[in-house]
RNA sequence: GCGUCUGUAGCUCAGUGGAUAGAGCGUUGGACUCCGACUCCAAAGGUCGCAGGUUCGAAUCCUGUCAGACGCACCA
């Protein structure tokens, strides 16, 4: 009866603490149950965990009010409970302060930097599949999500255990190179293209769709461009070749930045040599069929667009990578999840194909995950690389950290390797953002915002924790992990200690939904709780002992703000 | 037309069917002889798009509706 929450494995769990002491007293529910049925009250005077008695009302066959009434009566004394009361049909249950914030303490302090880790993923490879830019096209703030969600994701599953892979799915293939092609042997010059980079091949591509306008014949010429390529044609892989090596050289500056690395590049042109095995067994499964001279799998008795196979020039899609990738993948790494981190524009693509999995009879297309977030839009305007109409990525987290420079140069321009936390905070502002709200919204960009660090930004995190270093640094002594609970007996202290608490959970959830905001948003909760107990109480006392109790406190704040930043992707510099 | 997603304070967003819907920004007013003020405190600011329904109880679930974004065959 005590296994089933995996939680309680490391450190006390209050809800079971407290179902198991209800569960003696309401036979008509299990254990699990009340579990389930506890909540966490809105406001500290309606106490630490709360158990609504309005369901049992229909078991008992009592109004919530009296049943709330008599099993208050019936809670026994309990060491970790300071008290109980009945409140208008919920039993409110205040734990006794000083057990536990000795017990949430000496928790992170012992577990330090895996505070919040688990086991559970043991032996689990999770594949991730995120970034993936489009070669010959500039890594720009709308590839900013897919890089970060997946990023987070990825640490947040290492983090519990998994064996998380991630895979840059590089778009190094396909008809856009054709285009690029044609653009290249019109417009542009080997000298021109490597003096000016991806930006000059940006520029070609622009102009490519600019003259296609006008004359729809060059996209003709384009396809036939990647038909060649396809053939093994030796003057377009040549070039197909150097474009990727001029884009890799500049995606992996951003990534640089970003302190983003990947397990797997094998993108788009990795599967080429796959594919027709892949074509046909998915006709001797008898799901190809022939429409409009292309080649798709039916899917209308399931409500949906037929998936696109081979298009009448015999060429690939987007949908036929992916399910080669996804079988390759799930041979190759055996995954247990393999998660797709894309906008959700790509929603209906990606439910297509997962179903062509099922229909080839794979069992484990239940295991392939699409995690899709919002779009970025740039005033009122979309982004759009074809216009020319992008922010670079590069450029936006230079101003970050240009910015940041001028305000550490303004605030303390004595710190060591100013450049290098600059670029950590600068950097850090950026992701927060990113990965601050939810992340099916879409979010409009804009300079001003991105670039305030005030409030609940990354840098404001950052900051705290460096403040809680700062603390600990001017402490001199190393935190007696002997400390004296009884000392930290202010609501402050309270607060802190139970959002600490909270962590952990954070971690689990954040996992479960596949959503890095729920980790962020806690880091603001933590680092305001923390902030307001800083302001509030001196930490550096002359009593000893007060000031080591407080001082743990700092100690596992510190801790779990680090954890934390480190779980989205950011660092956490000791001086700012 | 069909489908998916979104709609909560002036703005950007949190919010597990549960108690008085919360933050930040901005606005107004405060707090540094004191551990780092990128901080903290306070005030003002709400028809949770709208209408029904389910429920003891709905921002949350269901139906309808309005608005916006996205998607719906050879791009990815």
């Amino acid at each position: 009866m005590n296994n089933f929450r995996l939680r309680s494995i490391n450190m006390l769990d209050i809800k079971q603490m407290i179902s198991e002491i209800l569960d003696e007293k309401v036979p008509s529910l299990n254990s699990e149950e009340i579990y389930n049925m506890l909540e966490y009250p809105p406001d500290d005077r309606m106490g630490d965990v709360a158990l609504p008695c309005f369901k049992l009302s229909r078991i008992l066959r009592k109004s919530p009010v009296q049943i709330a009434e008599e099993l208050v009566k019936e809670i026994p004394a309990h060491p970790r409970i300071e008290k109980v009361e009945a409140v208008s049909g919920y039993l409110n249950f205040f734990l006794d302060k000083q057990s536990f914030v000795e017990d949430v303490l000496s928790t992170v302090l012992k577990e330090q930097d895996r505070y919040g880790a688990r086991d559970i993923g043991k032996g689990k490879n999770i594949v991730i599949d995120y970034s993936a830019p489009n070669i010959a096209k500039p890594f720009h703030i709308g590839h900013l999500r897919s890089t970060v969600i997946g990023n987070s994701l990825y640490k947040i599953f290492k983090f519990l255990g998994y064996n998380p892979v991630g895979v840059n799915h590089l778009g190094d293939w396909g008809t856009q190179f054709g285009k690029l092609i044609v653009a290249y042997k019109k417009w542009g010059s080997k000298e021109t293209i490597e003096k000016g980079g991806i930006k000059e091949l940006l520029a070609i591509y622009v102009r490519f769709h600019e003259e296609a306008e006008k004359d729809p014949a060059l996209e003709d010429e384009a396809r036939q461009w990647f038909v060649k390529m396809e053939q093994g044609d030796k003057e377009a892989l040549e070039l197909w070749q150097w474009f990727k090596d001029i884009s890799l050289k500049e995606f992996n500056k951003v990534y640089d930045l970003l302190g983003i690395k990947f397990d797997s590049y094998a993108g788009e042109s990795f599967y080429e040599d796959k594919m027709p095995a892949v074509i046909e067994e998915l006709k001797e499964k008898n799901l190809l069929t022939e429409s409009e001279g292309a080649m798709i799998v039916d899917l209308e008795e399931y409500d949906m667009p037929p998936c696109l196979i081979v298009k009448k020039d015999g060429s690939t899609l987007y949908a036929t990578r992916d399910i080669t990738a996804a079988i390759y993948r799930k041979n190759t790494y055996d995954f247990e999840k393999c998660i797709y981190v894309t906008g959700a524009e790509q929603s209906l693509h990606f439910k297509q194909w997962f179903k062509v999995i099922q229909l080839m009879g794979y069992d484990w297309y239940d295991q392939l995950i699409h995690v899709p977030f919002g779009m970025v839009s740039l005033g009122d305007e979309k982004l759009s690389t074809r216009a020319g109409k992008v922010v670079l990525l590069e450029d936006l987290l230079n101003q970050a950290i240009k910015r940041t420079l001028e305000i550490i140069n303004q605030k303390n321009p004595n710190l060591e390797n100013k450049e290098e936390v600059a670029r950590q905070m600068g950097v850090g502002a950026v992701v927060f953002s990113d990965l601050s709200s939810n992340r099916i919204k879409d979010v409009s960009f804009s300079w001003d915002e991105i670039l305030n660090f005030d409030g609940e930004t990354g840098p404001y995190v950052q900051y705290t924790h460096a403040r809680a270093c700062s603390l600990l640094r001017k402490a001199e002594k190393e935190v007696d992990p002997n400390f004296d609970p009884a000392l930290l007996s202010t609501k402050e202290e309270f607060k802190v200690a139970k959002t600490l608490y909270l962590f952990p959970d954070k971690v689990i959830t954040a996992m479960k939904e596949l959503e890095p905001s729920i980790i962020t948003r806690y880091l603001i909760d933590l680092a305001q709780e923390f902030n307001r107990f800083y302001h509030e109480h001196p930490i550096l006392v002359e009593d000893e002992a007060l000031r080591n109790a407080r001082l743990a406190l700092v100690s596992a704040v510190k801790y779990t703000l680090k954890n934390g930043l480190q779980l989205i992707g950011l660092s956490a510099p000791e001086r700012v």
